[in-house]
DNA sequence: ATTATCTATAGATCTATAGATAATGC
DNA sequence: ATTATCTATAGATCTATAGATAATGC
């Protein structure tokens, strides 16, 4: 107890991290900040002393969640702009992330949770989007045309779209039958390389 | 105080409806049972003499709310299965059902809240989608083929996802854009009529 | 007599704060 | 002296239950 400001900020930074993997699992309302900050190793008490509020880490947590994957390949040393689209759709559309929210896309994970979001939360889940959209046009094959930002948001649609459905869906075979059929009908979209 | 066992199926079912609304409006943890018994008119106390637990309340709202667009189209005297797919995605991919949570489709509103939800809430749901696909096939082209069914998954992605990310940008133009670049893109979609 | 709804409340949980404790850093 | 974290708790909220009240229906 009375740590420097850097162990302060690797804390903060702890917590943060952990949020961003616990409240793609549990929904941005499924976990409680005493809960959070228990699996931190930590206890409630110090929590306002990072954060002005629950939803202030819950926007932090989403810049997280929102950043991972770009931060996933960095750490790998990948340039993320660098990933053929082929590459991430099916990985975007595999099982494994299906299987495992808290790792994956937050979009896919907390759609509507997002949607119902404070003003904090839906403004960084808004540039997130952008960002998204933006990053994938800029790996097709005609980057620059109006007709891959279009190709990029419509990939972005039937790929959340699917891994939601794929979540929803109780049965397996149904489930692995909508990531498949998309993950098809993707690879063979005019353009979308 | 007393009242008759038709009066009490009335209450029931007006209890599921508002609670098929407001669970879509504010998710599936989003209001609770006293609130519910409130804007409909009842005290928190009677609610368990009409559902065994909070979760079946949730699994029966929604079940009503993913059947509210068939029973919506019934309700004024039009079957369902004649409806244009054109028309659905139109009205789908709109402003208004964007706006309109509580009255729109229920795996656009609720897709990860179902995803992480009870397996009485996943089987209605699963239930829900398997009818969904056969529903939007039977209305293509070549009804019975396998790529029907296909194109019916693929178009319930698009769809659930679009409107899933219009209501997380925070932006309208950006929202706007989303919803019509998808919708131009289903219509024109090879098959899908 | 039965029961649909009401009032009231127990018990759990959750956000946020107050005050104590033990390190850091001038 | 300052501060990062701890223990403890206030106050709000939420699910579920107990017991009272006033109608229904045999």
């Amino acid at each position: 107890m009375g740590r420097s400001q850097i162990e302060k900020q690797k804390t903060h930074e702890r917590i943060v991290t952990l949020a961003a993997k616990r409240l793609r699992e549990e929904g941005l309302e499924g976990i409680g900040v005493a809960d959070l900050m228990k699996e931190a190793g930590l206890t409630v008490g110090g929590f306002y002393k990072h954060f002005a509020s629950r939803d202030e880490l819950v926007a932090e947590a989403m810049e997280t969640a929102i950043g991972s994957w770009r931060q996933q390949q960095e750490d790998r040393g990948i340039d993320p702009e660098s990933v053929p689209l082929n590459d991430y759709i099916d990985n975007y559309l595999s099982e494994r992330h299906r299987d495992h929210c808290g790792e994956g896309c937050a979009y896919a994970a907390l759609t509507a949770d997002m949607a119902r979001s404070s003003d904090a939360v839906r403004a960084v889940a808004t540039e997130g989007l952008r960002r998204n959209f933006a990053s994938m046009a800029a790996r097709m094959p005609q980057p620059e045309t109006e007709e891959a930002r279009r190709k990029a948001i419509i990939a972005s649609c039937l790929m959340t779209g699917a891994l939601g459905l794929a979540r929803v869906a109780n049965d397996e075979a149904l489930s692995d039958e909508i990531l498949e059929t998309v993950k098809l009908f993707i690879k063979e979209m005019p353009q979308a390389k």
